[in-house]
DNA sequence: TTTATTCTTGACCAAACGGTCAGTCAATTA
DNA sequence: TAATTGACTGACCGTTTGGTCAAGAATAAA
């Protein structure tokens, strides 16, 4: 007697948090209200309410998503066997490409984390922390001099700075493209970290 | 038989203008109410009124007076004759020295700036580009060819990325102090750039 | 001392907020 | 086909929002 879920339950939940992640991510969080999300969906606001808990679990979930495929993205690079040096190369072709994709749930990832709960806002900055790790790791694999004076993860943060901070300037249909982009960051990081690996040398004689 | 504004006044303003700008980077424009930034001053929220139009206004003042201050900041480095990788370095140490010293206000300058009605973000966007473009010509100075494929302007700003991003991770008392992290992004930096200037030199073979 | 003005506040306002609710309608299944 | 539940909405709720206002206290110039 009882009646299922619409078989489109589940597409419209993503369509959903597709529209309040390009809010949040133009609008910030406690910028967006309900009812601008209800209608850029098309949708009543107690229809929202139907699909979601409320605002906060939109946020979560946001957040979480993209977090979590970033992490299978790392384990997806590191399962290929393959030089150091390709593998960083590699790893950062792929961070700036899913970026790209997820343009705004990497937004909300980095400017809205701060509204979560302590819990919430810990369980995900502790994925963060994984995804540094392996690439901190990615970078003492090429140059394993930087690994003794434990500057891996600050250089890390580094890079993370250029590509977060990058998809708030680079527009597509410019002089680059994604690719001429994903090969620049590539060389820049790759001679930054040669040219700091022979200073951090020349500190320790 | 008038009564002049009390000799306080702009301290207490300035004051104010702190709160405003450690709540609204911390909590974002829309997510600070004037309830807290007058219970964070001390002052009931009408006295706030006193001092500031509205809330906008001190958004604009923020932003403005921070851009403002990183301009002269930019040409009081150009005034200084020196020899050109010379001149990056001190840019960047001194940008590096100013970030720390206003975090606060930077973070609201590169977070709430959307928040801006458009003839406000133009006016301060156009500030901003004066910034990033000194930067550009510092890094042109040092190395010409980057100049010759016009990438002298995305490698500034995957500079602010890294020096943007740095203040929402690093913290003093840890292992690496500011002096420490302005000259490993220096390296970094400096490193970065000849390698994409070999890099793009080849490219044109 | 008078007088004009600033400094300061609690009480207040309309609007917008996140969220709820009663109820309509359509689909599923027994 | 009758019962049950999911999909969906407009009207509504209490609270908070940015902002105002009348009025008192403090203060400096005349």
């Amino acid at each position: 007697m009882p009646r299922g879920r619409a078989a489109r339950f589940p597409q419209q939940q993503q369509a959903i948090l597709q529209h309040a992640a390009r809010l949040f991510a133009s609008r910030g969080f406690p910028g967006t209200s309900m009812n601008e999300l209800a209608a850029a969906a098309g949708i009543s606001k107690a229809l929202l309410y139907h699909y979601y808990e409320d605002k906060y679990q939109l946020l979560v979930a946001i957040a979480e998503g993209h977090i979590d495929r970033l992490t299978a993205l790392v384990e997806e690079v590191h399962a290929q066997p393959q030089a150091a040096e390709a593998r960083l190369r590699r790893l950062i072709a792929r961070f700036v490409e899913e970026y790209a994709h997820a343009h705004a749930h990497h937004q909300v990832l980095v400017q809205d984390i701060k509204y979560l709960d302590d819990d919430d806002e810990q369980r995900i900055r502790a994925k963060e922390r994984t995804v540094v790790s392996a690439f901190a790791q990615a970078i003492a694999a090429v140059h394993p001099a930087l690994a003794v004076t434990k500057i891996e993860k600050p250089l890390a943060m580094l890079f993370f700075g250029m590509i977060n901070w990058m998809f708030t300037w680079f527009r597509e249909g410019g002089a680059l493209d994604y690719d001429d982009m994903s090969r620049l960051v590539t060389d820049f990081v790759i001679g930054g970290l040669q040219r700091v690996e022979g200073a951090t040398e020349a500190d320790q004689e």
